[in-house]
DNA sequence: CATGAATGAGAGTTCATTCAT
DNA sequence: GATGAATGAACTCTCATTCAT
């Protein structure tokens, strides 16, 4: 495949992203796809040999990025609680954007193909973002910001907690006020009270 | 419509509850609810006009029978800690469920059907296990079992991280241990340290 | 399947037979066989799998149909000469009939169905053919009409021959000579000298 | 056209040749050739048009070889009988061979291309065949091996019989027994019975 | 009410063939 | 000459939906 050929294939992955995007995973279809790509029917095919191909790729290019973006956070100069706020606000910006988000599509992707595969992004991605808040608490209860006695849990807590709020601002819709209230509260359980922004 | 009539309606659902926990909401077609009823496809027109219909049907029953199962819950006789338990535990048991749960549909259904409506069961039956939560916390609080500063918030968090702990059974999947692991960590943000059983 | 509908899948076979003879089997295709019976795309697909199955179908009809012409014969009364000679004449015009014939569309159908199936007409007719030769000839040897040490193979010879013409036929082409003239052949082996016609 | 040209189309025929062994005629598509090849699909549009072109190169080359295998059998030292059967063991080798053999993709191409063409390779080597064959059984009149009053005839029902056991091979399968039983028949019918070997 | 045959739109997929490079 | 990306026609198959009986 040449140089043109993969530029192509990312032009592909884009305009097909943008599907997944508004209309989940199920209900597209390859000719959505090229019709949003503007190629002929079997151009397609030439890349791709279905939409579960080409949402693997946008998955997979996905989580590239989100990891980029993430791991680039801790490094930073700012207290403990700093960063966890950070990182939640992130998170609330993410899970309440209707626009632009994978969210929905992933989930029904992830429906469709429950047999656990190696490369289980999601399962990567939601495993280092426990390592990664774990340290952070661990950090937060040595120079005493948090008072916590399992930071392990306390790290999984949140991931799950952010994935309920994910899936429910997908379904039954959240406010932005909720959401900051259960921010308020992870903090409430981590012996931390914020002050009113 | 007759007595008959509401008699094949309620066959008609009961077959297609199973349909939908086999195959979700969006694989169910007409022509597998026609042929898990064995009636004619013209038939189940006169009573339904899409799954959509039919799911919503599902749905509604779904919700009556869990709020009865759930309401009697909290009448018995056992401590706050006890009560909030034992809900917890059936909540685990419910959903690491492989078989006989509509879960996966109800997702995909509300992701098809975003809008939200008026009769929105999946929101009603959110709020109301929180208020009955939030209200077994208050009384554990009075009765000094519990440490909770913010009742309302503690019960909307358990309520969303099990949530959370549901979708991931349904994509990455999740062990016993994980959730056993969380319901301890519940505890302990409400000030309970749990015995080992 | 109604009454109706056993008569709506006959004249589909019927039907599809003469597509088949138009076309042989390889390029037939379901679209050709919905346009020939004037029904729709999927209306086709109630009554038959693919052309596969209909081929089937024709092929089973049409070997229900030689049997009884062929078995038919030898009842008559005349000499074993006589009913080898009405025998072979017409194998002569089946072979050499341009129109209305299957030969070419059964042996594309073998090509691709190799693998021998339990119920494999073609094999059955054969068989059933030669055995019925071999009846004869061993009868004419009895009377004295003919002369024959292996009555068995020749029998099978016979056979094999008008394979071999058949095919011919249909690929470099033969001429009714030709056929009379191996005809006369095969009952000088015998031991037979045709007066002329 | 260069003698690069050449070398190129001879490894395409070469080639092709493989994949009609394979696939037979009708089945068989420029893509595979073309993967066969390992060249690009434009190329391969340089050298021919369609399969029907690269088939009756292969089918031309095929001829050739043929022609020269069988002619030089009748120069050796020894009797006609020792040549017919040695004639007729070389074709039963040939028709129950199962690899390498473009025996089915042949009869599929003259099924598509019936109308006979002025250089019908297929008629040639028929024609020719038979007349060696006849001039064989004259000679083998002459010196007393084979009685035969119509030796053109015999010699056309050789290779119709031939023709036969060919195509039965292809579709309802025959073993070597079987062949072997109709070269003893047809010996028999010259007046020879050949020893047991 | 109930049936189930029939329709036709639409999804998936494959390839012969072309053409800019 | 050679490449291989691109096109678009053609085919298979599935269902939601209708309608005569």
């Amino acid at each position: 495949m040449g140089d043109k050929s993969i530029k192509k294939k990312q032009f592909i992955v884009d305009k097909a992203r943008e599907v997944f995007v508004e209309k989940g995973y199920k209900r597209v279809t390859m000719k959505d796809i090229v019709e949003a790509c503007d190629i002929s029917r079997g151009g397609l095919y030439l890349y791709f040999e279905n939409t579960n191909q080409i949402f693997l790729e946008v998955l997979r290019q996905e989580s590239e990025e989100t990891d980029d973006v993430f791991s680039g956070r801790i490094t930073e100069d700012a207290t403990c609680v700093d960063i966890l706020l950070l990182f939640l606000q992130e998170q609330k910006k993410e899970l309440l954007r209707k626009k632009n988000t994978l969210v929905q599509a992933s989930y029904e992707f992830y429906f469709e193909n429950k047999p656990a595969r190696k490369d289980d992004v999601l399962k990567k991605q939601f495993e280092s973002a426990v390592k990664i808040i774990e340290k952070l608490i661990e950090a937060g209860v040595e120079n005493e910001e948090f008072y916590c006695e399992n930071c392990s849990e306390a790290a999984r807590n949140i991931m799950f907690l952010l994935e309920g709020l994910r899936i429910s601002a997908q379904t039954v819709g959240i406010t932005a006020d909720t959401v900051d209230k259960q921010i308020d509260y992870i903090f409430s359980t981590l012996g931390v009270i914020l002050e009113e922004e």
